[in-house]
DNA sequence: AGCACGCCGACT
DNA sequence: GTCGGCGTGCTC
């Protein structure tokens, strides 16, 4: 008889023992059965044991699916860096199944030609194991990835790009299958199931040598990764926002120190971590010769005169517009004009948002909807007023405004699928559509060729948000979309903002490099990169025992040594789906020592957010 | 007494 | 996570 020790997938618990007659190899997906349970689960074999003191049960399958080495290094430095179990941390691997590779060497030859700036930075990345390549937008960064994934290729080797999830853009996807063509696929959470079954195939075949995809892409059966890619790599969404929560960009980083892969940071605004601990290259010189104003508007949320006046000018030009804004809808806020209260949603202590076309008040964290009511739901008299332009709201003015002209919506109330998503920057480059209203959507990625004005409305909402990092996101924000305007030639960007002095000093008089040196400073002592943070939410529907929990554990981390307790309460969202929420934040200079206090929390109200990006 | 509900603890 | 056990408190 052989006992193993299993993981068992998606389970909080630890490993546990269990028997079988098969000598099994470590990383096999098996199936058990727990105790008291109707299903078995699956689990993942992680270590050979001694015959132990307990009674075992039995190995009910033994699967062909199987985990290598890489993945179960990689999931056990996950269950200790963000704190959840073995099995939490394997979970996160695509099924798969175990098919033989055969070694297939494509012919790919791309006649891409170098600038002499693009040449130096290529050798630049290919000098250092992990490299950071600054370069500003239209700098024509895809050509050096594309060099260098050429050249893993020529080593037999496989790559995975990395991008943000909506910024798959369907241009980058059409430019990489020209040079890479039947080798290359894309991976993301919208494509197929059986799509997604016959490209694991073709991985696992060799057919595929290249994966571009979003985060969960680093989760799939590679079996001779050279090179990651993460594009975009300031972007916050690359990091999870479900247990566990890894950050897939340090995780990238970690993989190709830890398994010798080439790791390729890319962005025109970097993050400051980045900036701060990679060797980087900076590429200032962009293709065509692009000149930006930039103007500023002091104005309340509203569409004010002189936007109009813009986008109407702009118009008559014959040229396109995008008006980005951080709120979806057609109003973020209802307040009753008599009583004075707000319309919030019953499970969540957030407001409701107006949503004109559904004729219905709607919660944007849990889903909650409401129809829309003509009288107060307090007073029952009182009539209400809406507050904080949304993404549709701007549409329907806009279209009352310009009658003849097509302005579309892009946010993920309008683009659902991918479809919709090709669809509307098709026509879009087209000239089909003329203004594109959208939320953070508009920002990624994408190359809209004919744009020569981008608004900017509500980006001072982003920098009165409660994070260390907000000045860094309102501004990666503001370059990103500014870069979306006048790609080639002459292009305006509108911004409205009560903060002009902070925007007008990094986008005018000096550059994103040298925000970033300032920032830096600020940040010395008391938040990343100088220091490790980690941020502790305690939930439960009774608010009083959420209170009691955080309570302790305020008690617990106030005197600890090499690791302070910056601050504790109710979280910013008090209640979300009918769960009262504390949380507390810790900081460290000794990541060891933050993690393993971490790890002594054992309340089940409690989530642990390592590297908390808030 | 009968039951719904929520909490707690075990799971090899 | 998922299950059963069990106490509480409500209703018939």
């Amino acid at each position: 008889m052989h006992y193993y020790e299993i993981a068992l997938l998606k389970s909080p618990l630890e490993p546990l023992t269990f028997q079988s007659e098969q000598d099994i190899r470590i990383g096999t997906l098996v199936e058990v059965k727990l105790r008291n349970r109707a299903k078995s689960s699956q689990g993942v074999v992680v270590k050979v044991v001694e015959k132990p003191s307990f009674k075992c049960v039995d190995i009910t399958t033994v699967s062909e699916s199987f985990y290598d080495a890489m993945m179960l290094q990689t999931a056990s430095f996950v269950s200790k860096y963000y704190v959840c179990s073995l099995g939490e941390a394997l979970s996160v691997y695509t099924p798969f199944y175990d098919l033989e590779t055969i070694e297939e060497t494509p012919e790919i030859k791309c006649d891409i030609e170098l600038s002499n700036e693009q040449q130096k930075a290529y050798n630049f990345i290919q000098k250092n194991p992990t490299s950071l390549l600054f370069a500003n937008t239209g700098s024509g960064k895809t050509e050096i990835y594309i060099k260098a994934i050429e050249n893993i290729l020529s080593q037999n080797k496989q790559t995975l790009l990395l991008l943000p999830e909506i910024s798959l853009s369907p241009q980058m996807e059409q430019r990489l299958k020209k040079v890479f063509k039947e080798s290359i696929a894309i991976w993301h959470s919208k494509i197929q199931k059986k799509t997604k079954q016959t490209i694991i195939e073709n991985l696992l075949s060799g057919k595929v040598k290249i994966i571009a995809g979003a985060r969960s892409a680093l989760f799939l059966p590679y079996d001779n990764l050279g090179l990651i890619i993460v594009d975009e790599e300031h972007d916050d969404s690359y990091k999870s926002d479900q247990k566990p929560r890894v950050n897939i960009k340090d995780l990238s980083i970690y993989m190709g120190k830890k398994f010798d892969i080439q790791v390729i940071l890319g962005s025109a605004t970097p993050s400051l971590s980045s900036f701060h601990k990679i060797p980087y290259i900076r590429i200032k010189k962009t293709f065509f010769d692009s000149e930006k104003q930039i103007s500023f508007v002091n104005s309340n949320l509203e569409l004010s005169a002189s936007i109009i006046e813009k986008i109407s000018q702009t118009l008559e030009n014959q040229n396109q517009v995008i008006v980005f804004l951080p709120t979806r809808a057609n109003f973020k806020y209802q307040i009753c004009k008599d009583c004075g209260k707000s319309i919030e949603c019953p499970f969540c202590s957030v407001s409701l948002s107006l949503h004109k076309n559904n004729n219905a008040l709607q919660c944007h964290y849990c889903n909650y909807t409401q129809p829309i009511d003509k009288f107060c739901p307090h007073c029952k008299t009182g009539s209400i007023e809406s507050f904080r332009l949304g993404t549709a709201q701007v549409v329907e003015e806009l279209q009352n405004t310009f009658k003849d002209k097509v302005i579309q919506k892009f946010d993920r109330d309008s683009i659902k699928t991918n479809k919709e998503l090709k669809r509307v920057i098709k026509d879009f480059n087209e000239n089909k559509i003329d203004i594109l209203v959208g939320t953070q959507m508009l920002s990624k990625g994408h190359d809209y060729h004919n744009v020569k004005l981008a608004v900017v409305l509500g980006i001072d909402s982003m920098l009165n948000m409660t994070s260390y990092k907000v000045r860094e996101k309102a501004l990666s924000l503001l370059i990103q979309i500014a870069g979306r305007s006048g790609r080639k030639g002459f292009g305006e960007v509108l911004i409205q903002t009560k903060n002009e002095d902070f925007f007008n000093n990094y986008l005018q008089i000096s550059d994103y490099e040298d925000f970033l040196r300032d920032e830096l400073k600020q940040r010395v002592d008391l938040y990343p990169p100088y220091l490790k943070l980690a941020r502790v939410v305690f939930s439960h529907t009774n608010h009083i025992l959420a209170k009691q929990e955080l309570d302790k554990y305020v008690q617990i981390f106030s005197n600890q040594k090499d690791v302070e307790l910056i601050g504790f309460g109710e979280s910013n969202i008090f209640k979300v789906a009918n769960k009262y929420r504390y949380e507390l934040l810790l900081r460290s200079k000794d990541p060891m020592r933050l993690v393993s206090l971490l790890h002594s929390i054992k309340s089940p109200h409690a989530s642990v957010d390592m590297d908390s990006l808030y």
